[in-house]
DNA sequence: GAAATAGTGTCTGTTAGACATTATTTC
DNA sequence: GAAATAATGTCTAACAGACACTATTTC
């Protein structure tokens, strides 16, 4: 919006070595004939739904999922990839990321981060494209999926994200190379389709894995992260890296602020609210504690579920005076 | 580097809805009309510097400090600027960066993080560039600094960052916004010009004051930062925004991990080290509660300081097994 | 009354903040 | 011995982990 007022140290227009003003030498700016890369804002989008209950009287559970659409062109023709575009000279790269997100989801009114920039040379066989990518949470209701121009298929898979090894190592030049190897599995049950708009007839169950290796490098003085894809069954282009440096951006922030609660509808009970940590966290919280930590976050109603088969469980809404303590 | 091998379902050749497999695609591929951006990678490069030692026995101030460049030529044609170049399609945006940063101050090994993707229309009055900005370390004696093509002269700037408001504001809509500005100093004190190269004679003190703004909305399920520069004093393009936003980040991982050992040089005295902290983080420390936290992040060397005016202090050097294992 | 979840109480060990005290060196 | 910094000790309040216990509904 606002790139700042220029200085321009008085009245006098400064000239330059070839004895321009910026006016003229504005006027005269060629756009050159560096080659240029395109840039996509690609998204990683994020929600947390719970499976149709199960047995009698238990609490459906909840999973982290991530959309993904089909690809119904070269390359990488049907595989995954995560919804995205690209970024016209008119608009940021944070509006198109909203503009995608508003055409894929329909769903405006969400929480959106950037995340980083992805510029591996090769990463799309086409031609020189990074890749802006972000992160944004749409609460459990959000689904209505719309698949674009570039999709015949969108989908909501579930997700996990785990430790598979972590191993250090001493460098010669008296560093350490901290490797860790992380398994991400993306799995969609075809029973669910009726997300997704059709539901003919398919395979049962897609699951896609891939392995993403970050390497973490600490020499003397210097210190650097790099992520690889050590293999990758189903996503399209580097985007197994995006969706993982996606889940460790989640991840740390619900452990350090109120942001999961964006995945929260407008009503929830603490109970729900712990499982959506959960499900992102992958792993179990102790009741006693996670209440504690989680009440000054929200706020009191006087509405309570009913016909459960236990006891009522009050509900809450996000909210709270602070709202924006967070970090 | 590796981005993934890619999922050919087997050994027959997909085919899309043209009928061509992907090879016969990208081989008639044509990158297209579309426009499309230059993308610069700009570094924000801090380091922490000792004044010369002042009275008798007193220890020598540290400040935090940016290296910027004075533009040589339009636009913003005697601003300052934050050393950058354009991303090659040869190379990744992290070893561009890497690039200018040996450029620029002849460092190799030092930290590097990216920081955030700045792509606000206009930012650049020349053409559509975005800037892929970069934060990196360098510790208190990489101070050589080489000034580029672009540049006729570099400097290392003392730098403050300090919250100059904060508001709240209940929306219409039922959400809040938050308005913290902040007022950003940069100085320049011409008696330590030798760091630059040439010494001549101009003014003794160059200071540069931007404002920049953080509106944080958060309404019922939307959730936005945004940065916008309301006032800005010679500095180039939207830098304000990008040091504020390397600030920001700076002080967050050095909180919350060991990155401040990266500002260190090989040996240090715990109490420099606390130095550091406080004049990343503005705010003094309690000696007896920082060296608790410290010693944990460090290794003891038995060397200590000499003929300083009163009793040796320690010192010690960065390293401890288990580096690695901040965060 | 059985099953299931809701919600609270309490013990313990760790840690951060605050402040006080002792120890060493140089000039 | 004065000036300055180095280094450690201790009290307290807050908090997270762990576990146990009570409460309430539906079937």
């Amino acid at each position: 919006m606002d790139t700042g007022s220029r200085n321009k140290h008085g009245g006098e227009a400064l000239r330059d070595a070839n004895g321009l003003t910026e006016e003229e030498f504005l006027g005269s700016y060629d756009a050159g004939d560096y080659e240029r890369p395109s840039v996509a804002a690609d998204m990683v989008i994020f929600t947390v739904a719970g499976e149709k209950e199960e047995n009698y009287r238990k609490l459906p559970k909840r999973t982290l999922r991530v959309l993904l659409i089909r690809r119904g062109g070269h390359p990488y023709l049907g595989c995954w990839a995560l919804p995205g575009g690209f970024v016209r000279p008119t608009e940021t790269a944070d509006q198109a990321a909203a503009r995608e997100l508003r055409e894929e989801t329909g769903v405006d009114r969400v929480y959106l981060e950037q995340l980083h920039t992805f510029s591996d040379v090769g990463r799309d066989p086409r031609t020189w494209v990074m890749s802006c990518a972000y992160m944004a949470l749409v609460d459990s209701r959000g689904l209505h999926v719309e698949a674009g121009d570039d999709a015949d298929r969108a989908a909501w898979f579930e997700l996990t994200y785990r430790l598979q090894s972590d191993s250090r190592e001493r460098l010669e030049s008296g560093g350490i190379l901290h490797v860790r190897r992380f398994e991400l599995k993306l799995a969609l049950d075809k029973a669910e389709a009726d997300l997704t708009g059709e539901s003919a007839g398919e395979t049962e169950r897609i699951e896609l894995t891939a392995v993403v290796e970050c390497r973490r490098t600490r020499t003397r003085g210097a210190s650097a992260d790099e992520y690889r894809i050590r293999s990758n069954e189903g996503l399209a282009f580097d985007h197994a890296k995006i969706i993982a440096m996606a889940i460790e951006r989640l991840r740390e922030r619900v452990e350090r602020s109120d942001l999961a609660l964006h995945l929260m509808p407008e009503r929830f009970t603490l109970t729900e609210l712990q499982q959506v940590y959960e499900s992102v966290l992958d792993r179990e919280l102790l009741k006693a504690a996670f209440r504690r930590k989680a009440e000054p976050l929200v706020e009191k109603t006087d509405e309570y579920t009913e016909k459960a088969g236990h006891r009522p469980s009050r509900l809450y809404r996000r909210g709270r005076e602070e709202w924006g303590d967070y970090e």
